[in-house]
RNA sequence: GCGGGCGUGAUGGAAUGGUAGACAUAUCGGACUUAAAAUCCGAAGGGCCUAUGCCCGUGUGGGUUCGAGUCCCACCGCCCGCACCA
């Protein structure tokens, strides 16, 4: 009989499916449809493991999907703009474009023999003109609704390369090839108007019913919905009043100090004519923009020497002052500051030598601030210092309620609800990235680019030997017409940030090719993505500017209104880690070994030579550091179903994974055993006698590998088809018994091992392609236990157990318990002082 | 620093608040074999000299509960995000 040989059955049963066409969306109206997306990959170079982790995942949904009667669209493209390409580019000359198209190739080669269900016919990648023409088109619309604008925003400016830098490129403060430090620098930027939609995208959360809750609590955050009061320092000096925004109006009788941002335009102002602030605010430019690296930066001050009254008490006077942890972007870009109840601002009057002022204590221990700031809950009662609303004891969130309706009452300050996010900066100084189609013209400014020109295409003849954006020097390519007055004109060179490429292609799959950005009857059908799969790593940033682009295309007519919440179901899957090999060379700088070159033995690691390796358990995979692993020379080992049942087997898909080679040889064991086992039943002669325990495992195994992929408990379900297969092995029953069981044991793997499943289905005499044969269905008379174990505690730990039918009476069921041996002896002829009986579950015994 | 998550045998992990360790990997023992591989069968959280008996055990320390891996609080460690990485 023939062995369990992968590697011609696999391509052998993808031509099949190919010729069959089984993986062409088509739009059927006798079917219900459903739309499996998983993010789609940046063309690095080289799949990874941790790629087809991601895709076998979205796979088994797919193939189950579509074997349980719907018309699946399970499309695969590429997220091909980005700055990977330019520092190719950089590194090793060649064009953008040639090293992103064929790192395509090249994935696109890989992930083929995976035999995934992808109709490959609606593939794009995001630089195609085909598509970035039409995201321009769709800049053009979203211009016209007043959804994008024009501002000054800060970048990342390395003063050596002259050049904006992304976040990732620089390193402790210093741009990573320069390595000199960064400056923050203003520049005027394109912004999408998503504030628009704070409030819309904050309360349409919770209509997300299948997405997890730790993404939408994220999201909630991120936008950040805070009431606050917004009021005005009254300046001693008769300058302008100083407008804050604070969501702790409630410590105003802790105010110690008011702080402005370096950006504010007092601070400007004061830049201008005076030299010590210049340089104060010079130094708080300095570094990188994030707000990691804002808020972990040492917090500095500068006295302005300005001073303003106190709302409350004219007679106070606190000072002005700068610091470099304000944000200009956040409420009013100016604070008070009430150190006793925040660490930042405790620490900050600590070392500027400031007032502390107690504003509440705590109940329970009612001591001044020294060195720690009092912060509880603002849910928890806590007891006032003369507040100037009459509150005694009462909660944060009663008496910032209080101080707001005083505030108003009295007229100095106003309640106001603030949104943590900003708007969406999507220019990026860079050339390969979509180019924003916009003309300036001397005459009638900043004008969109007539349709009819679209796509505004990346011209080909640019060169990289110098940092900066290529499209801003080309000779020739910015030069124009202006579309409105026919004169010459200037093209916007920048381009667009590559989330944008990512916020609509979920849109463009459902017609990859129309000449609009979408086809409204195809989006109708096919949206929304009925399961989304992802990283995590995407939670807040790609899945809510995607909410917001469904919203932003449906106004503009290019989604129907049931899509403006896209993805109706989100999973996030974990990584794929492996260790990494390391030696130290003469200087001691670490290098690193590819996982082929070690050995493992007597539980180190060493190479040929002989030379022990350092050993990092469980890093994320990483070209760098030489700990990717191929699935390349899995599949050619063991071929693309081992991959596959490896990587959906052990881990829970949520959680991050660790690659072991031996898993994947342990895989294909069983892989082959499953195939050895149909071969013996395939030869099984004698009689057709069924068996009752056989078919009782059968059902149940249906019912629960089918609960296994709805639930995304893919490795649960491969449990359960281990014990399934132990089962089908060890059966006793009739020739045709087994055929049957061992043929549902074929389509309950085939998601996973899609191709042994043909191979299986096809010994078994099964009728035509597994992977169009209907799911089958669990009969639940099937599933009924008759009896049931029943674990017996006594004082919460197990002691014996008893074996009753499984809708026994309670009554029944103390008795039995209580005649139980271990109990007998336990009470010692007493009654027991309490006893719980769990019907079908447990019995606990208190004594 | 802020927001979110995770932590269970040698290993991956299982477990609607109800028998902790399903299922597997590695290991050990046995069968088959001239032998090996492959395959099949079996053992196995730690400890108490014996066990159908008892104690301990889900990162650490507390708490709620008849009962906690699961819920609450604090801490430790790791991971993700922090708006120009994708």
């Amino acid at each position: 009989m023939a062995r369990y040989e992968p590697q011609t059955s696999e391509s052998n049963w993808q031509t099949a499916w190919d010729d069959a066409g089984v993986f062409t969306a088509k739009r059927d109206p006798a079917k219900p449809k459903y739309y499996v997306l998983e993010m789609f990959p940046y063309p690095s170079g080289k799949l990874h493991i941790g790629h087809v982790r991601n895709y076998t995942m979205g796979d088994v949904i797919a193939r189950y999907k579509s074997s349980s009667g719907f018309s699946v669209l399970h499309p695969m493209g590429w997220d091909a703009f980005g700055m990977p390409a330019e520092n190719a580019a950089m590194a090793s000359g060649g064009h953008p474009a040639d090293w992103t198209y064929g790192n395509i190739a090249t994935m696109r080669d890989q992930m083929k023999p995976l035999g995934l269900s992808i109709d490959w016919s609606r593939e794009f990648a995001t630089c195609d003109p085909e598509y970035y023409g039409q995201q321009q088109s769709m800049f053009i619309d979203f211009m016209e609704k007043g959804l994008v604008y024009r501002k000054n925003a800060t970048v990342n400016w390395d003063p050596v390369d002259m050049t904006v830098l992304a976040n990732e490129q620089v390193i402790d403060g210093c741009g990573w090839r320069s390595g000199a430090p960064v400056e923050r620098r203003d520049l005027t930027q394109w912004f999408f108007k998503i504030s628009d939609y704070s409030d819309e995208l904050l309360t349409a959360i919770d209509g997300l019913d299948n997405w997890p809750d730790k993404v939408k609590l994220m999201q909630r955050n991120w936008i950040g919905k805070s009431r606050g009061l917004q009021f005005a320092f009254e300046r001693t000096d008769g300058g302008e009043a100083i407008e804050v925004y604070t969501t702790r109006p409630d410590t105003l009788m802790g105010a110690s100090f008011v702080g402005i941002s370096a950006d504010h335009p007092i601070a400007k102002a004061l830049e201008a004519e005076n030299a010590e602030v210049a340089a104060f605010v010079a130094e708080c430019r300095k570094g990188g923009t994030t707000e990691e690296a804002l808020e972990k930066a040492e917090k500095l001050g500068f006295d302005t020497g300005i001073k303003v009254r106190h709302p409350l008490n004219p007679e106070w006077e606190l000072p002005v002052w700068i610091a470099n942890f304000i944000l200009m972007d956040y409420g009013t870009g100016a604070i008070f500051a009430c150190p006793a109840h925040d660490q930042r601002d405790l620490d900050f009057c600590r070392k500027y030598d400031l007032p502390v002022i107690d504003t509440f204590l705590s109940l329970d221990d009612p001591k001044p601030v020294e060195t720690e700031a009092f912060v509880p809950p603002k849910t928890e009662k806590v007891k006032w210092i003369n507040h100037f609303a009459g509150l005694d004891e009462a909660t944060g969130d009663a008496a910032i309620n209080a101080t707001i309706d005083l505030a108003e009452r009295d007229g100095w300050g106003k309640g106001q609800t603030q949104f943590r996010l900003r708007d969406w900066g999507l220019s990026r100084q860079r050339y390969w990235g979509c180019p924003i189609p916009v003309i300036h013209c001397d005459t009638c400014g900043v004008v969109p680019e007539a349709k009819e020109n679209l796509p505004v295409e990346l011209p080909k003849d640019v060169s990289f030997d110098v940092p900066g954006n290529p499209l801003d020097r080309h000779p020739t390519w910015r030069d124009c017409i202006c579309p409105q007055c026919g004169g010459a004109a200037k093209r916007e060179t920048d381009t667009m940030d590559t989330f944008v490429d990512s916020s609509w292609y979920f849109a463009r799959f459902t017609a990859p090719r129309a000449e609009t950005p979408t086809d409204l009857a195809d989006a109708e059908y096919w949206m929304n993505v009925d399961q989304y799969i992802g990283g995590i790593e995407h939670a807040i940033l790609h899945l809510l500017y995607s909410r917001f682009f469904a919203r932003a295309m449906h106004i503009c007519g290019h989604l129907p209104a049931s899509a403006v919440e896209p993805f109706d179901a989100l999973f996030t899957q974990g990584m794929v880690t492996h260790a990494i090999y390391q030696t130290r060379n003469a200087e001691g700088r670490p290098v690193y070994h590819y996982p082929d070159e070690v050995e493992l033995r007597d539980g180190g690691g060493f190479l040929k030579d002989g030379t022990e390796v350092e050993i990092i358990p469980s890093a994320k995979m990483s070209k760098s550091k030489n700990n990717v692993v191929d699935p390349q020379d899995i599949i050619s080992a063991y071929g693309a179903d081992t991959a596959r049942w490896f990587v959906l087997s052990d881990s829970p898909p949520e959680r991050d994974v660790e690659w072991t080679a031996a898993g994947a040889e342990a895989a294909n064991k069983h892989l082959a055993r499953v195939h050895r086992i149909a071969t013996d039943i395939a030869a099984q002669t004698g009689d057709g006698k069924g068996d009752e325990d056989l078919l009782r495992a059968t059902h149940k195994a249906i019912h629960d590998v089918t609960m296994g992929i709805e639930s995304f408990g893919f490795n649960t379900a491969v449990a359960k088809l281990y014990a399934f297969t132990n089962v089908v092995q060890k059966s006793k029953a009739g020739a045709e018994a087994r055929r049957e069981a061992m043929r549902v044991l074929a389509q309950l793997m085939s998601p996973m091992t899609p191709h042994l499943a043909e191979d299986v289905w096809a010994m078994l005499g099964g009728e035509g392609l597994i992977a169009q044969a209907p799911w089958p269905k669990a009969d639940p008379a099937m599933l009924v236990e008759d009896s049931v174990t029943m674990p017996i505690q006594i004082n919460g730990k197990r002691r014996s157990e008893i074996s009753v039918p499984k809708d026994m009476a309670k009554e029944e069921v103390e008795k039995l318990a209580l005649a139980d041996d271990a109990v007998v002896k336990a009470l010692a002829g007493n009654a027991p002082k309490k006893l719980i009986v769990v019907p079908g579950r447990i019995v606990n015994v208190v004594i």
